[in-house]
DNA sequence: AACCGCCACAACCGCATGTCG
DNA sequence: TCGACATGCGGTTGTGGCGGT
């Protein structure tokens, strides 16, 4: 179906923005909030379109914004969701808070990126690149399991099987730790995990333990636990 | 001082998805 | 149900800073 332009390009800026713009943008929102990004920068007065104010307002002008380095927590953290989700670089940034998508595609490929290869694990399937199995970073689904939270799962029906319905998931892939089902009971402290926390789920509805990313400074944030 | 290459990150682009009339 | 539109997402590009020569 055909689109028109999202702006009239022969009469926006582009490149970098100013302070006067970032101030214009910032004024206009705190009146009128976010949203119509479509009308906002006719509105607030910029020469801009709709989506570059977006982008601007979402990366580096709200207010919770997180600036400044990631720390060692955040890049474990990153490397497991990624290991879960893959490329999905929005709902990794919706369990860092204060982190953007943006700002996490950009880490990911400039430092996280070279972190694995130098130890020896390929970043697009985390496994390590001479090939041996993937030691602590897999997926893998009980088959008694019914449905995960993403609908990630074989579904049967009358027998059949049907492909798993996001044929974009590495199912490759399991996150560490393992189960227990073969090995002995966790020690006294340890924990054993629920399928939520595996992914990231704690606290959810469904989460049977208190476990996975359970980091002690709270950085965790469930506000996207609905996947698409 | 000038040049060059590399790196980090801000910003853009095109497509996908969601929503509404 | 369909089309138009708004928004979101992920890949890619552009650019400024910095260190080495």
């Amino acid at each position: 179906m055909g689109r028109s332009p999202c702006c009239e390009k022969a009469h926006t800026n582009k490149g970098a923005w100013t302070k006067e713009e970032d101030d214009r943008l910032i004024a206009h929102i705190r009146v009128h909030g976010e949203g119509c990004w479509r009308s906002l920068p006719k509105a607030a007065g910029l020469l801009r379109c709709g989506k570059s104010c977006r982008l601007r307002w979402i990366n580096y002008l709200r207010p919770d914004l997180k600036r400044g380095n990631f720390t060692e927590e955040e890049d474990e953290l990153i490397i497991k969701l990624h290991s879960l989700l893959g490329n999905k670089w929005s709902h990794i940034a919706g369990r860092l808070p204060g982190r953007t998508d943006n700002e996490i595609k950009n880490y990911w490929n400039t430092h996280i990126r070279r972190k694995l290869l130098s130890r020896g694990v390929d970043p697009s399937t985390h496994r390590p690149i001479n090939g041996q199995a993937a030691s602590d970073i897999t997926i893998s689904f009980k088959k008694e399991e019914k449905e995960d939270s993403f609908g990630c799962l074989e579904e049967r029906n009358g027998g059949q099987k049907r492909p798993p319905r996001c044929p974009d998931l590495n199912l490759d892939l399991r996150i560490s730790p393992p189960s227990y089902q073969d090995e002995p009971e966790p020690m006294k402290g340890e924990r054993g995990l629920c399928f939520s926390c595996t992914l990231g789920l704690q606290k959810s509805k469904d989460c049977s333990c208190n476990g996975f990313l359970d980091l002690k400074t709270g950085l965790l944030d469930y506000r996207s636990l609905e996947m698409k």
